[in-house]
DNA sequence: GGTGTTATGTGGACGCTGTCCACTATAGCG
DNA sequence: CGCTATAGTGGACAGCGTCCACATAACACC
């Protein structure tokens, strides 16, 4: 025991409170707990969402994480929520910059590579939190709906494509999946095998995985 | 301490081998480790892969596991090794099982396809040892060459293709990226967020992610 | 307006993990 | 035959997730 800083044990008084850092607003450790964690994790990934350092970070003991989540993995899900809300910003900001109408064949074009691209970006400059947005968390991920957001932006994004003549209605069911499977696999492969690729060699094969996937969906027949 | 075996203490004598296992043969426990590790890998994933468990299964005191690892982490390493190179058995035993020539057109083909399907059924039916392949280990992969076997395969697959004359040659430069990350997203994202696919829903968008490869690879211009 | 219930935070403990250090015994080389 | 590198043991430590018992604050209600 280092110094002889006796501190009021039971009974909890007003001067206690800065010692202590007693009761907050209600509600306000909860989301404490999500904020910093989600730092971890942009930091860290996953892995780095560590419950004792959650709560270490908001100042309060690592038992009363437990009056917020049932256990680590429901914290962790809480912040994979956040995640992947912060990915459908990006997109939705990545398609905002797109000036051409959404139904005019250029458009059209630009909205759908100007998501392909803020999914890119979002995984190559915010690593940790593209792989905490796609981190298995037994718990289901509240907040969010059932269905991922970002996969919604890209489903319009297809369809502004049918309706500018850009792509034939009949390859157009199920086609987002293929399609975001081409993406998200592109973005996982240059942060594992492909990891020492040099920055311009992961743009140019970024642009190239993108012109692959418009190839397929504007194929005849 | 439950019953009153007593256990000789320093000088190992001739009798002791049963009880302490002493010394193996040359090698024999690294491989053991290895082997372990990968079964653990197997039901559980990367992270399944606990030193502590390993040494229990071979029978040998964690801090023995030392001798043969830096850390857990070069362990995982040589588990992963071994990991990609079951992934790459599998890819060529598909291969195998196309009985057309590789350069007729309908065996490149084949041949291609037979590839992507063998990749696809890995990550389906052997997860634990799917993502133990793709996981990062800051220990560089031991055995295995530096290049990717599995990428191998693919990009002859592809060159089958092109000599076959079912793709432009100036399409081909790099195809086999977005090939790959096709594929492989499409088996990342079945195993996570579309997971609760049922397994007739998951072989239909496998075969047609795979009809989506091959609708850019064989776009004319 | 006092009282009891509920939500929230504390303190201490347990078992598990990866890793380190000191020690011992074997194998194989000279 | 002796020495040195190699391989395994034993004990320890800090950090982790989690559980239990307890204390306190806010809130609802009569």
């Amino acid at each position: 025991m280092p110094e002889g800083e006796q501190r009021p044990r039971g009974h909890t008084q007003a001067s206690d409170r800065l010692t202590r850092q007693g009761p907050r607003p209600r509600g306000a450790v909860r989301s404490a707990l999500i904020k910093a964690g989600f730092e971890l994790a942009r930091s860290g990934g996953p892995d780095a969402v560590v419950l004792r350092e959650v709560t270490r970070m908001v100042g309060v003991v690592p038992n009363a994480a437990y009056r917020h989540f049932a256990d680590r993995d429901a914290l962790l899900a809480a912040v994979r929520a956040e995640a992947v809300a912060e990915l459908a910003r990006r997109m939705v900001d990545g398609m905002g910059r797109v000036r051409a109408g959404a139904h005019t064949p250029t458009g059209a074009r630009l909205r759908l590579t100007a998501v392909g691209k803020a999914y890119l970006h979002f995984a190559r400059t915010e690593p940790g939190l593209f792989d905490t947005a796609f981190t298995d968390t037994h718990h289901p991920s509240p907040g969010a709906s059932d269905q991922p957001q970002p996969l919604e932006y890209l489903q319009a994004a297809l369809d502004h494509l049918v309706q500018a003549g850009l792509m034939e209605p009949a390859r157009r069911p199920n086609i987002e999946y293929p399609t975001w499977a081409t993406v998200h696999g592109l973005a996982v492969l240059l942060r594992g095998p492909l990891r020492s690729l040099s920055d311009r060699e992961k743009t140019r094969l970024e642009t190239q995985t993108l012109a692959f996937i418009g190839a397929s969906l504007s194929a005849p027949q």
